[in-house]
DNA sequence: AGTTCTAGCGGAACACGTTCCGCTTACCAC
DNA sequence: GTGGTAAGCGGAACGTGTTCCGCTAGAACT
């Protein structure tokens, strides 16, 4: 039953490859909405092939952005090792928000994740959640920050500020970040 | 160059009512997402007259939840004189929530209407800001809430909470509302 | 009531996202 | 190298959302 798996065809994984990378710049350049044919065209693949590696907008949204958002939750970890738990976790935060704002689609991308709850994102989702929680019980331990929130609260509410910077200020976020974080940290 | 700007035609009221009849009726039994050509074919129209009367969907969706919208930002005066004004607010925000929750496709609706700066949703959200802004208010007066937060931040972080009901719990909705609570009132 | 005028109507035409399927071609066994 | 096989391909076909335009019928005026 098993058989031999036939190994993925080397076309196929090229094509894959450069489907990404024409996604990743695209989106990067032009928003999320890109007709996914201009993507198939620049990438010299057919649509067929576009949809089959990536079966839904989502899918491909995560695959594209899935290297920088690494980039970005492994920062949380450094933070905690250089800093008092609730000055990394600010740190983080604005450093989030910043990553939000830096390319267009970036926004649209993170709420995407953060909010869906369907399948392809799971993954990206759980990278965000770790990150949030390690900053949580670094403050936790050190007792600079409330015990009782749940990373994945903590995400959501970042989501809605993400969210919001598609369309407000950068400075609405930079004052929604600060009462997130008062809110987190404990009144003493 | 005023003329007389002739009277605007019966049916093309009657035709307005009906459409805005049934839309409301559909977005709550199905969703945001219902077929143009569906909602124009229960109200006895054609698809052109829909999209003249509402030209985007979010235009639709706007006048469609107009009406209950103004209930729920009115019960914001309300409260404030039954209960202290930091009590009020918790109430307030938590019927809000109620509210997102109790139909399909009314925490869509609501985000929609908050998160996005589109021109459509410009009257009601400012609806939605100036019930937050009442509540503010009434907190800074008897000094139960911080003075230093905008009703638009306020008002963008319930619209995260609210896009969260989508996926999440109602629990996990819940405990965001007290987040934000404890951050709006003040450390003393 | 009859006539004029144009706001408003309906649905056909168009545009675009997604699915589907017959053909191509890389992989493997010999 | 050659042949068999199915993974993978491209783009045509399909379904939906939106726009457009010739025709209908309500409003204003006599």
């Amino acid at each position: 039953m098993p058989a031999t798996p036939r190994r993925t065809r080397s076309d196929a994984l090229e094509n894959r490859a450069r489907l990404l990378e024409v996604a990743a710049r695209v989106f990067a350049e032009q928003g999320l909405d890109t007709a996914p044919a201009a993507i198939a065209k620049q990438a010299g693949v057919g649509v067929g092939t576009l949809y089959r590696h990536f079966p839904t907008r989502e899918a491909l949204v995560d695959a594209a952005y899935r290297h920088q958002l690494t980039l970005v939750c492994d920062q949380a970890a450094e933070l905690v090792t250089r800093h008092p738990a609730a000055e990394a976790t600010r740190l983080w935060m604005t450093h989030f928000i910043d990553y939000a704002t830096a390319k267009t689609g970036m926004s649209e991308a993170l709420n995407a994740i953060i909010a869906s709850g369907v399948d392809p994102f799971v993954d990206s989702r759980a990278l965000l959640t770790g990150a949030v929680a390690t900053l949580l019980g670094a403050g936790a331990e050190d007792g600079s920050v409330r015990t009782d929130v749940a990373s994945e609260d903590v995400l959501l509410l970042m989501g809605g500020i993400a969210y919001s910077v598609q369309h407000g200020t950068k400075e609405q976020a930079g004052r929604l970040v600060d009462l997130l974080m008062d809110a987190l940290t404990k009144n003493t």
